[in-house]
DNA sequence: TCAACAGTGTGACGTATATCGCACCCCGGT
DNA sequence: ACCGGGGTGCGATATACGTCACACTGTTGA
């Protein structure tokens, strides 16, 4: 539980809170551990809870009626996902499942309500975030509209270096832990498709390909061909 | 400066207030009067003010390098937009642009923030609208991933409806007030596809095309066209 | 140790949709 | 009254991407 609270601290909900607060949060914290595939919630469950992952992966899956499936985000520690039902009592609309084996702290409304009416940081905090999220989400929308597939894979790449990436000798490593299906799902494009491209910026030397991971060898031109 | 209250009164942001405090917000507004086709705000421009629709509509746009554009949403009577730079002071990720003349209600940070420290109500309704509002950009995306270009655009007509429309003898009529062009824009498509996908549903019977403005006949058919 | 299977790589083909081109029509301004 | 331009309708062509098909590889686990 100490690596629990290492992390909980870095979370910006916590951050805005004096210790005291903190540590009255912390209490009605709940740990739950996933493994590898396992899903914590689906569309359409009920669900009053929010979750700062603590480690490990998760992404936010919406699927369409045929089975087809579409990635809203990967989310990595200190990342917190399940907010909106909280403002906004509706089952939930998107799935989350465990993408590596993965550690989360579940909040529930309840536990969270008293500190929203007391304590004006955690509502600005949580404001910021939600603003911050519609921001992305609607960069992701311009995206779709004016990118063609090989540029919004060179975006995502460059937005999971940012949150994941890891400087080394030979370039930039992203372990990102997705599978080319899971990535073609988050960019909105079919597998072969994905492949292909990331097949054309390996053969450029842009990156190397690595089993789940990429290593990104010259940012500059992934990044001229993303925009 | 009656019907300012009058629509302001309904807006979700000062339902939330009691009376004293709605009084007291109101007082720090500024009315905006803007004419067909004119700018409040660009992409880029700083920014530190809300805005609530009095009357009119506005557009709400993102421009890519090649000046192709991308409607983000379209607002109407008290709704709100601009609030991302309060909690989130960067320059504005999109442009507002008046859709029909209009008349805003315009609040600044400095006004709004000793509201959100002192009543919770109103950084609840603030979470909610956002809350809410990332729900629907995420449906939207979804659409773009799963859904054809008449899909979308029947979906787009419903969405419309719900907020624009008025149910007449001879169908619900949904004065949208866009161009073709707009509409186009608004979906993530061509003009031309745009059009033609009108057309097909005109010939269905399942709408009547006016002058922006359409009449849907059909609804049922719609709903099913969309998902 | 091998079977089974998930993940990856790549070509052939079909199709939705963008792009281009043009004709028409309505409406507002001179 | 008429001209001009913004908005619309619609066909012809080009193309990016999805779908299908299959072969290869690596990993898991019986």
């Amino acid at each position: 539980m100490d690596e629990t609270n290492e992390v909980l601290r870095k979370a910006p909900l916590f951050e805005a809170l004096d210790e005291e607060g903190a540590a009255a949060l912390r209490a009605s914290v709940s740990e739950v551990r996933l493994g590898r595939g396992q899903t914590l919630f689906s569309e359409g469950d009920e669900g009053d809870r929010l979750y700062v992952i603590l480690s490990g992966k998760v992404k936010l899956t919406r699927a369409a009626v045929d089975g087809r499936e579409n990635l809203l985000s990967v989310l990595g520690p200190s990342e917190m996902f399940g907010e909106l039902s909280l403002f906004d009592p509706r089952p939930r609309t998107a799935s989350a499942i465990a993408v590596t084996d993965a550690v989360l702290a579940g909040l529930g409304h309840d536990d969270l309500r008293p500190f929203i009416a007391q304590q004006p940081q955690v509502s600005l905090q949580l404001l910021k975030a939600l603003a911050n999220r519609l921001r992305r989400t609607n960069d992701v929308m311009s995206d779709l509209v004016f990118t063609d597939v090989p540029g919004r894979v060179a975006g995502q790449l460059l937005d999971l270096a940012d949150r994941f990436g890891k400087e080394g000798e030979d370039g930039l490593h992203v372990h990102h832990d997705l599978t080319q299906e899971e990535l073609a799902q988050l960019v909105g494009a079919s597998r072969e498709t994905v492949n292909k491209a990331l097949a054309e910026f390996a053969l450029r030397g842009w990156l190397r390909i690595e089993a789940k991971a990429v290593v990104l060898m010259d940012v500059e031109r992934m990044r001229r061909r993303a925009r």
